[in-house]
DNA sequence: CCAGACGTTGTT
DNA sequence: GTCTGG
DNA sequence: CCAGACGTTGTT
DNA sequence: GTCTGG
């Protein structure tokens, strides 16, 4: 789950939501194309804070920026990138578990803005948006799923920064950041369509999740925050192939048959 | 000790 | 790098 | 997440 | 069926 988003507000109405300082937009950040169909291994906007790397050597002061993450986390120890293409989700139940989570979670956490993300849900023929159709394979509808109240969904993440061997330390590619979206058990609403969803983030929790001097213990608890009331609607099966993008990828559609939990 | 994994999802 | 399994 | 590939050698 | 790429 959550393989699939939408991030297409303008850069600076990001800075203004999350409260960013101008100067400390990423430059990569502001030329990001905006993209109805994120999908894995794309570069994405994320909301760090950090101490910057001074001249000097040591680090600075901690500042929130907006910067440019490939989705999919690839651990420090990852001989090349690709390891970082299935890791595009991080459970919240199991998160302290596992080794290539582990830092992330106690020093590197990111949110990853989104208007909205994707599901899919298997629709098998013969059921009564089918019949009386000449008899399909299974079909994959997908479903758009946005914040009730409108706003910019802060998706919980983690970031991780990975050296490539093959480059030289002037060049600006040496360092790869990379990051992972939370996921956890989807709310009583959202359980029709999909199992898991993405963990966002309410404004009240954006500060601590994104503090680095807030530890593994502090942290873990907001994992446990309240699901947050999200709408769906159905869309073009359009948007299942990564080739398509654009706005009409969230025209929505007719639902035909209503998603039920239990055939 | 070394070798090998390190992750999630969905589907059966 | 760090953990697990053998 | 879904779609699409799934292979090597030798030659250009 | 399973892996890779986007």
């Amino acid at each position: 789950m959550c393989g699939r988003y939408a991030s297409f507000r303008e850069t600076q109405d990001l800075a203004d939501a999350f409260a960013i300082d101008a100067a400390l937009v990423d430059d990569r950040a502001r030329e990001l194309a905006p993209s109805w169909n994120v999908a894995p291994t794309d570069d994405v906007r994320i909301v760090v804070e950090r101490g910057r790397k001074q001249d000097d050597g040591t680090t600075g002061p901690v500042e929130r920026s907006l910067r440019v993450a490939r989705w999919g986390l690839v651990p420090s120890w990852a001989k090349d990138p690709s390891v970082g293409n299935r890791m595009i989700n991080a459970r919240a139940e199991s998160l302290l578990d596992k080794p290539a989570f582990t830092k992330p979670f106690a020093a590197r956490r990111c949110l990853v803005p989104a208007e909205g993300y994707y599901e899919w849900r298997v629709v098998e023929p013969g059921t009564p948006a089918t019949a009386g159709r000449k008899a399909t394979r299974p079909r994959k509808q997908p479903y758009w799923i946005t914040p009730a109240d409108g706003d910019v969904a802060a998706l919980a993440g983690l970031y991780e920064f990975w050296r490539d061997p093959s480059r030289g330390a002037d060049d600006p590619l040496r360092w790869l950041v990379s990051a992972a979206v939370v996921t956890r058990a989807a709310s009583d609403d959202l359980a029709p369509i999909h199992d898991r969803m993405p963990l966002v983030l309410p404004r009240s929790a954006w500060d601590a999740w994104l503090d680095p001097t807030v530890g593994k213990d502090e942290a873990a608890a907001l994992l446990d925050v309240a699901p947050e009331t999200m709408v769906t609607r159905t869309v073009s099966p359009l948007v299942s192939s990564v080739r398509n993008n654009g706005p009409q990828l969230l025209d929505p559609t007719d639902p035909g048959e209503p998603p039920c939990a239990t055939p």
